[in-house]
RNA sequence: GGAGAGGUGGCAGAGUGGUCGAAUGCGCGCGCUUGGAAAGCGCGUAUACCGCAAGGUAUCGGGGGUUCGAAUCCCCCCCUCUCCGCCA
């Protein structure tokens, strides 16, 4: 959520940051919305006001007193008023607050102009393709045994397309790679977490997830909880409602989660084999920082996740989103897309968000500044990283001549063996 | 799941219909005092919104209701604790 006080001081402001960001939003009716609620919420507390001075003299008056009672049948009047206005003023209070929800926020000036993906601007490319990628490399899907190590139609029977089996060295190299990611950042400087992977209605909502975006989340019969899209939402809820000493600042933490997405709509391409899951693995990356140190900050949580792709020696690049194809929220993002040498295309695997107060507004998490007043602090997360297209470009670009996937030095250690064997 | 007890400011803890944003203590800050410190004394110490300002309003777990008036009475929900049941 925007700062009020930015709509009406600058409207100037919010209206390019919608045209930069390409979105349809009719920012006149916001503004009347707004300063309906202000007359509204003028008049309401004169009333309240008088009931409070009547409050205090009849306080002192005698019960049964004649006075007394001239003075209820005159208060019964105002009471009747104001709750006459109190339902409207919570009424135009739903409507704003509705509308404020409806802005997106400001894309920082460092973001490039532009409305579709194909204006995203490649910021850097890391590794050598032709090096990096073995001549044997196929489509995950296509290679032999595939269904062996991750058994997509026992998953459906079970419970339904997109909740794949992992099974033997299927299920071991998403461990290998959990654990690798959780202790390089850990490295890194984040504290791990192991968050519910089940949140309530009041932390989707100020996450964003709710209102509007319900179907993309699995929810719960009959406790109304919402399995998460992202341990963003359960870490990010974390400090919800709480003020942070400032000397803690930067929080960093890292976590592992089950991640679950309906993604009502795919098809196609998208889809096949690892691209695009119901249930996936992710580490997710989250910090909570000081509104002066937030870019500093997005730029070495970007190069934390860059570097377990650098570990992997997997060739990826990193795309500068254009404000068309910058989320609602975000004011600034990279993306993190590996090449994955079967299918031979880039394959998202982190998008590092600076969302500024955006977020903290709405969750109302801040920190106690200087001058001791509480401040917004800046959230920011990015995925370090998501297990299932890792692994893809992992299967495609390490496939070996006789079947066998060559597992990374640095991840080795962790997998126990240096080839996956799918027989 | 059943029965009971509770949720008040940073913490502890009063307050059962009016002058209560809320006693008191602790903690914290400033000052006095002191060679310095402790003790003692004095003052201060929540958040948010509206308003150019003066100022006003809201908030006692959350929501709704009764009333001229609710921290206080009623209803629903959430959470914590104790006991019982069940269970990895």
């Amino acid at each position: 959520m925007l700062d009020p006080k930015l709509l009406r001081e600058s409207p100037g402001t919010v209206r390019a940051a919608i045209a930069k960001k390409h979105l349809q939003v009719d920012l006149d009716a916001v503004i009347a919305l707004d300063n309906a609620w202000r007359a509204l919420l003028q008049e309401t507390e004169t009333l309240r006001s008088r009931q409070k001075a009547a409050n205090g003299e009849m306080a002192k008056l005698p019960k049964g007193s004649p006075e007394f009672i001239a003075k209820v049948a005159e208060m019964k009047a105002v009471s009747a008023q104001v709750k006459e206005k109190e339902a409207a003023l919570k009424d135009a209070e739903e409507k704003c607050r509705a509308a404020m929800l409806s802005l997106p926020n400001i894309p920082h000036e460092s973001v490039p102009e532009g409305a579709t993906p194909e204006q995203n601007v490649v910021f850097s490319t890391h590794g050598d393709i032709a090096a990096l990628v073995s001549p044997h490399a196929k489509p995950h899907y296509e290679i032999d045994g595939f269904n062996k190590l991750f058994d997509f139609d026992r998953g459906a029977k079970v419970t339904g397309a997109g909740f794949p089996f992992y099974v033997g060295d299927g299920a071991k190299i998403v461990r290998a790679l959990l654990q690798f990611f959780l202790d390089e950042d850990t490295k890194a400087g984040y504290t791990e977490v192991n968050p519910p992977i089940f949140v309530n209605e009041a932390s989707a909502t100020a996450v964003g997830q709710l209102p509007d975006k319900e179907g993309m989340m699995y929810e719960t019969i009959p406790d109304r909880f919402y399995a998460i899209p992202t341990a963003e939402t359960p870490l990010t809820n974390f400090f919800r409602d709480e003020i942070i000493d400032e000397a803690a600042l930067p929080v960093c933490r890292c976590a592992y989660t089950p991640c679950f997405r309906r993604e009502a709509g795919s098809y196609g391409k998208d889809v096949r084999g690892l691209n695009r899951l119901h249930q996936f693995d992710k580490v997710e990356l989250l910090k909570w920082v000081h509104p002066s140190k937030s870019y500093e900050e997005h730029d070495k949580l970007r190069d934390d996740a860059e570097r377990l792709l650098q570990k992997l020696g997997l060739p990826y690049r990193v795309l500068l989103m254009c404000g068309g194809d910058l989320g609602f929220s975000q004011a600034k993002k990279y993306d993190l897309e590996v090449w994955s040498g079967g299918q031979k295309r880039w394959l998202e695997v982190s998008s590092c968000s600076n969302f500024e107060s955006f977020q903290a507004r709405r969750a109302q998490i801040r920190f106690r500044g200087k001058d001791g007043k509480p401040e917004l602090v800046h959230t920011l997360n990015g995925s370090g990283l998501a297990i299932p297209r890792v692994l893809s470009a992992l299967l495609e670009n390490n496939l070996q001549a006789d079947g066998r996937v060559k597992i990374p030095a640095a991840l080795a250690p962790y997998f126990g063996k240096e080839y996956l064997s799918f027989a």
